[in-house]
DNA sequence: TTGGCTATTGAAATCGATTTCAGTTGTTGC
DNA sequence: GCAACAACTGAAATCGATTTCAATAGCCAA
């Protein structure tokens, strides 16, 4: 254990504290002479600086925290990855805060920003609301946001056009024949839902298409939510071809309730989720879903949230709307024809 | 921003910091009425005791490392929420280290406990070795491992029985009829690794049955490891008609791999994994595997460790030998004649 | 009212670094 | 050899809390 401080090595090289903190920072103003006597004692001594000590005077701590809704969920531990590199690279640590899908979890992890365990602060999470998040910026905290927009000047941002992705798989769904398409939405007053609402209205629209009140629902961004959310979308509209779910967990949830009720995807029904998890490309038949940049978004946020600190100025690029792009995959290959569907038998 | 120090308060409450640390402390020693002063002042100026210097006092951080492998893969996922939740329980935050699968990266983290960054640390990662831990153990840091045992009374450590897990895997295996088994190992020096080939060794022994050392090959726990690993093996015998991968990743790289060639599952070779990751659920065949309560072992290494770190003493339980499960699923369920073994048409 | 004891309280040291400011050393030019 | 200036170096203040130790206040009995 490096039990040794910067006074041990000042007396074992001679000199005073102050010049083993230059050799240190590297300030550059010692005597070559000195700094090579200073070096050695720190390498004989096996010296390193306490972090507490040198967070407390420089008032900065090189860490950043990261509240997320779930680290088990891979769409957040891909997020997490691209977060923790960057933070890496940049010489800062994160902490993980794991907030398990609650809002009070998540306000209890705020205390970190104020006691000044983190210098920083990022959400990836649906659950806090853009007001309480500005109200913290307006405190005077650091804060950036992964996964939606937020109008705030202070606030970098990283977030994929959720309009466009309820759009585009719409208007996928659309094309495939379908017309009566339920859209299962996260929780209802999350942006990730009611912009991809929004996008879906929009595709009805432009193709002409009646908006059903019925054939909208909500779970709560995970499988089970999706699951009890089809069952009760089937309940209500038995002639359902299409179901979008607003995230791939929620679309799970769609599956498991589909083999249930002895409903054949896709050939009974379509499927369409967003986020491309990782197991949709495993599952059978594999999950159409829209790829979102995961990693990237939390690389480039990092990044830019850092900056932020580090030159206390808002530069130009405050988000990074990052491009969504429609995987279709077997989940919504079946061609339908119109007005001749029907529940074919089984297989 | 809080802004305010302890000096602060202190004047408004008019009395000295002493006093409002003692308030804050709860050290009960404090007049009720001055207490109740205190605390409105704090009230008021909505005080938070700034956590570094406080830090820097207590020689304490309240911080644990976890070092693991890559958090992005679900097993490893699980494990570090199990970590995290046990860890806010009990007032203590985690930092993450996502090593990338690295050495280098690993040994670079080791630095947090060096500087007093952390209290103590978590490995979580089959690439650190046995020695290396020990060495950060006898100079006199905390650390604990997940995963692996590991002989040193100072290091809590929370496990499976490999050679069970193998035994269990091969066992079941050749029940089912197999005779040409192949071993996919991860890196060749990870303890998971080789015990569970002890295991593989001993039911092939019980039954019986000759050990060929060109059914073993080794990879990297990761999916292309898996998938190159298969390669190679079924290059080299054709005839083999199951593979026990070491882990779940690997097997997706089986079935990659498997698909490529046109061999069904389980119908030609029979695949059987270890972690119970979710996606093994889901995909088509499910995969066999073998269930580790990762979220356990998780909060239960935690809570030891911090327990350990706060009493200094090495208490009786040191280690936690946690149950393992076979999970029988489609990859391993199709009975076997032997010798007359063949491949089947297609479908 | 006062001594004696305990319950509160405050001043100052401390944790281990960084940084300011002043003092010392070394160079250079004449 | 010496003044003038630049280059180094060190003493002490500082970051914001906790904690020790001594001092004060409050209380009760005599």
């Amino acid at each position: 254990m490096s039990d040794s401080k910067i006074i041990d090595v000042a007396k074992r090289a001679g000199v005073s504290v102050a010049t083993v903190s230059r050799v240190l920072n590297q300030s550059g103003l010692v005597r070559e002479k000195t700094k090579k006597r200073v070096q050695q004692a720190i390498e004989e001594m096996n010296y390193t600086p306490n972090a507490m000590a040198k967070n407390l005077r420089s008032k900065r701590t090189m860490k950043i925290g990261v509240v997320v809704a779930d680290i088990e969920v891979s769409y957040y531990a891909e997020i997490v990855k691209g977060i923790e590199n960057m933070a890496n690279s940049l010489d800062y640590n994160i902490i993980i805060c794991d907030a398990q899908n609650q809002k009070a979890k998540e306000l209890e992890y705020v205390s970190l920003l104020q006691n000044r365990t983190v210098d920083g602060m990022i959400f990836v999470t649906p659950v806090m609301t853009n007001k309480e998040i500005i109200a913290l910026v307006e405190d005077g905290y650091s804060v950036a946001v992964i996964g939606r927009f937020i109008e705030h000047e202070q606030i970098p941002c990283a977030f994929t056009d959720n309009v466009k992705i309820g759009k585009d798989v719409v208007s996928h769904l659309i094309e495939q024949g379908h017309e009566k398409i339920a859209f299962l939405s996260g929780y209802a007053d999350a942006t990730d839902s009611y912009e991809r609402l929004e996008g879906y209205m929009k595709a009805l629209r432009d193709a002409g298409m009646p908006f059903i009140p019925e054939l909208i629902d909500n779970g709560d961004f995970n499988e089970s939510g999706g699951y009890r959310g089809f069952l009760r979308l089937h309940g209500r509209n038995a002639d359902l071809t299409a179901v979008f779910a607003a995230n791939d967990e929620m679309a799970l949830g769609v599956y498991k309730a589909c083999k249930e009720l002895a409903i054949q995807v896709p050939d009974h029904i379509a499927v369409v989720g967003v986020d491309n998890i990782r197991i949709t490309r495993f599952i059978t038949p594999s999950l159409s879903t829209v790829e979102q940049p995961k990693y990237t978004m939390g690389a480039l946020l990092t990044e830019k949230l850092i900056d932020q600190m580090n030159n206390n100025e808002f530069g130009d690029k405050r988000y990074f709307k990052v491009e969504s792009k429609l995987l279709i995959r077997e989940s919504s290959s079946h061609l339908r024809e119109r007005q001749t569907q029907e529940r074919a038998e089984p297989g």
